[in-house]
DNA sequence: AATAGCTAATGGTCTGACCATCGGCAAATA
DNA sequence: TATTTGCCGATGGTCAGACCATTAGCTATT
């Protein structure tokens, strides 16, 4: 004898939706019947068909929009949401995601050398022109200085490392926007990060991976120097 | 003008039950109110509560039990939950995780070189006693092999570092049980992993961080060899 | 040609009801 | 007295119907 097989509404209509995502009759971007036809169809009620739909947004793989349907998301964001989810448990630590974020800049950076393309270096490139054009226009300024990291992110090849840094940034956005706006030494500090970005595109391009790593590194200490105190206070 | 703040009724239980279990107010194992009380309470409709505690079940946080209550799950209870997900790992993905993995893992070695306290030490200790002990069994040799390194990330009283490496660990423990259970090498590379362990160890009582970093690193470069191998195949 | 207003469709929420299951208690039994 | 049996209330799981807010698209007015 062994347990007998109890299987609940919701999971078999998540188990179906699922398998025709993974099995890609549901494409990315696809509109999903409306969940009032989906109930004739799968013969089940509003209410279980909901709690699965919920689950599955919970899940990244679909999202719901009123007026206009349930829609099929990029299917594998799931990994990085749960990891995201991870953060949420533990928040409230600004200087712990602090230090992780340097550790992932400069671990990227380290692996961004070994792997970036051509491709990837012209794009790092042009944040560094934008940067430069906007040294007296903040919001342009910290907009292609966000891109630039992001793009160092990106040239890992890594969706985890990508999205890790991502979520932290996210978290971390407010303060940095904060310690960047101090007006004392904004406009010299804005050509004192331009050119510590400079050197790390420098070492990228010349595949120093430790000389990336090192810079990346000691760009984030001196830049987020006053956010950490900050924080710590 | 910005975009108004719509918050939808589930998201806002499930951030309410989700902080309350983050403060520690609801702890594992915890019965929740029956769902009719918590709709009083919550001033909810039923469905929107349900949908909030399904989702919850989803992650892993809460578990439904029919006749008995809702209770809240340990953290062991996640892992199999998203185990369930597993089939949408692709390969890269696993690659990308792995690497994740051993970054976190030598960069925690790090970082808990500077900052393990002798009780974290003594902890590694009695871990390590336990896999000296359990050289035969390999049940015991594996659950003792996977406290030292979560001791390790303890130790870098990061909570986000931590967390980060739990859930990454998590999400490949499967692959690594496969690889370390394959039985033509196990015997002869408990020992070698044990001996691995011990240099780690003392790099750590030597407060000698990139020795740690570097003997990590090996470590897992060497015991996870053909579980890149299986990944990449 | 552009705008305002209407309508139908859709997801979001609420309510009340019924069912299956479980725990505990009391009566019946050995 | 100890054990089993049967019952009852509580609880999660499911269903059906209704109303609301929002959206897209159409229509008629300007």
């Amino acid at each position: 004898m062994r347990p007998v097989q109890r299987t609940s509404v919701s999971d078999a209509i998540i188990a179906q939706i699922t398998d025709l995502i993974e099995r890609n009759v549901l494409k990315p971007g696809d509109r999903l019947p409306p969940e009032r036809e989906l109930c004739k169809r799968f013969q089940v009620g509003r209410s279980s068909l909901r709690e699965a739909l919920r689950s599955l947004s919970m899940m990244g793989l679909l999202e719901g929009r009123v007026g206009e349907g349930t829609f099929v998301c990029d299917k594998g964001q799931y990994v990085e949401r749960t990891l995201q989810w991870g953060f949420l448990l533990d928040r409230k630590k600004l200087q712990d995601l602090s230090e992780t974020r340097m550790m992932l800049e400069s671990q990227n950076a380290y692996l961004a050398a070994e792997r970036a393309t051509p491709a990837d270096l012209a794009a790092m490139a042009d944040a560094l022109a934008g940067m430069a054009e906007g040294l007296a226009d903040a919001g342009h300024f910290l907009a292609s200085d966000l891109q630039f990291h992001l793009l160092i992110a990106r040239a890992t090849h890594n969706s985890i490392l990508y999205s890790l840094l991502e979520t932290t940034r996210s978290y971390l956005q407010e303060w940095i926007k904060e310690s960047l706006a101090e007006p004392s030494l904004a406009e010299h500090r804005a050509e004192l990060s331009l050119a510590e970005h400079r050197q790390i595109l420098a070492a990228l391009q010349r595949r120093d991976a430790e000389a990336a790593r090192q810079a990346m590194a000691a760009h984030i200490r001196l830049s987020s120097g006053d956010l950490a105190e900050k924080v710590r206070g």
